[in-house]
DNA sequence: TGTATAATTGGAACCGGTTCCATTCTAGAT
DNA sequence: ATCTAGAATGGAACCGGTTCCAATTATACA
């Protein structure tokens, strides 16, 4: 690997010019610019990037943290993520929390603090695997970090969230303006920031409408395909009637979809079923499915700008402001 | 930051007794290990890793580039392949073609040269997006590379491939078995290396039968959803009647399903259909999918491996082995 | 007690960039 | 021709680790 001076021999010139001409900064006489272009070109002359981290102290580098980096919908988002770097010439980082989550905090502690001192310049947190005070905490002494679908009031300018609220509160009234009054639901996973939310905002549809839902009607879930599909059974077996399902996302609204089709209900003549994301494939379940479309993409890249304005001192727009669709597919029925 | 000067000043010895610490390598005395702990203890000190990699020549980084990189089987792997690094202390940089890819090659290439510019150790790629004659000028002056879900003769030994033929010939012989004659299907992407595979297997299969498919009775798809709804569209548009369908992977297989039930076919009653993939989904179609389950984290987490021996010098053991299995669910109808 | 050998230690030199200052060159003004 | 501001240039010092060698100290053995 060819480096600055040998770049510098061949060019006939000092290190510091090769280096401004690099940089692009300060003045180089026009043949002079000549002379060390052709240097680098015939050398293959590319800079190392440590050598430049250690004295810029600029890692080129952000990081993504958390389990919420699993899955279809958070997959595209980050392609959405790793584009929006590219402009900048920064890499993305990616570590996931998935494998050591849950059940050990510690573990997932360790997992963020190893990407801290790998060094990226900053990090995306995704999610709420950490405690609301341990992300202050970590805030503190690394304050390069923005939220993503977690919300903490103190720092509320580095968090992109989503109003779940009124989204779950879309969902039950649609099913209410559609005439349905015998409602159950599988909740989302009542762990995470966005899945209570939803969930109350849901609840709250459905009491503005002098609707009770008894507590077998509720399933709680935890987004995955395995709950939705026990959660149906489950409602399915107990006594009371009813005509249509919210599910805390797609995924539990397919696999939900699955077990009364298996059952012999139909959907949505017998049941109707709302589902929460619009996952690409909400498209193309049978029947196509009703949801709520999250801007996801778009709260990861304002996250991801945010990040770089704190970075690298940019001053790039920030939008903080996200709203709903709802997607009106064939999965639920009018029976008013 | 704490550097290792500081650390020792503070220890009162030298910055060589200090790195010796921190290496392990050569001999510390008992009292001074205390000592030199305790420091970088209170300093709080962490090793700055650009100086570490400047001296050390090695990143402890390495990268993952190509456009199946998206999609949800493809991202399970990524956490796979996340874990298997995390056990030797390794970073993934991450680096998506997708967003350029296909129509302009040298953007393709452009977004590869960046991640190796930005220095990784070695990189995986994954898929078929550059063609041979580029990998192997790659890999010539590069030699730190691995292949998953491609397969280049010249370097066998760093491609990790799935004999998607016999893949696709199970996948034939399994409809042909449940006593299907007129036998349909949506190609996968032809542009890649799998696609072509799985498809000229389940070809033969036919041959080896006696069984001829009508051209009508091919269409040519790419493995999105769109095109999977499309496709039985199509199919079902033309004169050629059919009672089964061999899909490329399991998203068209979910659509093309989407598609007969809309035109009021019933799967698997009218029309068997069989996926490819086996993604967490396909349990939890209506009705579940058969389908053929590739052991896609088994290649990736052995691709990685090899990588790592390559970069750093390891012994892994290496499997190079990989058998499918046939996942029957509801979705294929004996007829026979 | 003296000597050989091994263990322990300190720090200069180096990795390959960037920064900054002193120096030289150039062109326009007088 | 002389002076001067500003452009252009070279290179020492530095970023924070690792490596390696010379020097010092400890231990074992005769």
């Amino acid at each position: 690997m060819a480096t600055i001076r040998d770049v510098a021999k061949l060019a006939g010139v000092g290190i510091g010019t090769v280096s401004r001409v690099l940089s692009g900064k300060g003045s180089v006489s026009a043949k002079t610019l000549l002379k060390v272009n052709q240097a680098m070109e015939s050398l293959n002359f590319t800079p190392n990037s440590s050598a430049r981290s250690l004295v810029s102290k600029r890692l080129n580098t952000i990081g993504i943290w958390g389990t919420e980096t699993s899955g279809e919908i958070n997959r595209r988002t980050l392609s959405e993520i790793e584009a929006e770097l590219k402009e900048f010439g920064i890499h993305l980082i990616f570590a996931d929390g998935e494998l050591n989550s849950g059940e050990d905090p510690t573990a997932s502690r360790d997992s963020f603090d190893r990407l801290v001192s790998k060094g990226c310049d900053g990090i995306i947190i995704w999610g709420t695997d950490l405690p609301a005070r341990e992300i202050l905490q970590i805030e503190n002494e690394f304050p390069n970090i923005t939220l993503l679908n977690n919300k903490i009031d103190l720092i509320d300018d580095k968090c992109f969230y989503f109003d779940h609220y009124q989204a779950g509160y879309v969902c039950g009234q649609h099913l209410i303006d559609k005439g349905h009054r015998n409602i159950a639901c599988i909740t989302g996973w009542l762990k995470t920031f966005d899945g209570t939310q939803r969930q109350q905002g849901f609840i709250d549809a459905m009491s503005s409408n002098n609707i009770h839902i008894p507590r077998e009607l509720i399933f709680e879930g935890d987004y995955t395909f395995t709950k939705g599909y026990e959660g149906a059974l489950a409602l399915l077996k107990q006594d009371n009637p009813f005509t249509a399902l919210f599910c805390g996302n797609d995924q539990s609204a397919m696999s939900a979809i699955s077990a009364l089709t298996s059952k012999g209900f139909d959907v949505p003549n017998d049941v109707s079923v709302i589902g929460y994301d619009d996952m690409n494939i909400a498209s193309y379940t049978s029947p196509p499915l009703t949801t709520v479309r999250i801007p996801f993409n778009k709260m990861a890249v304002n996250a991801t700008r945010r990040l770089l304005n704190l970075c690298y001192n940019l001053e790039l727009n920030i939008d903080y402001d996200f709203s709903i669709e709802l997607i009106e597919r064939d999965s639920v029925k009018n029976i008013g």
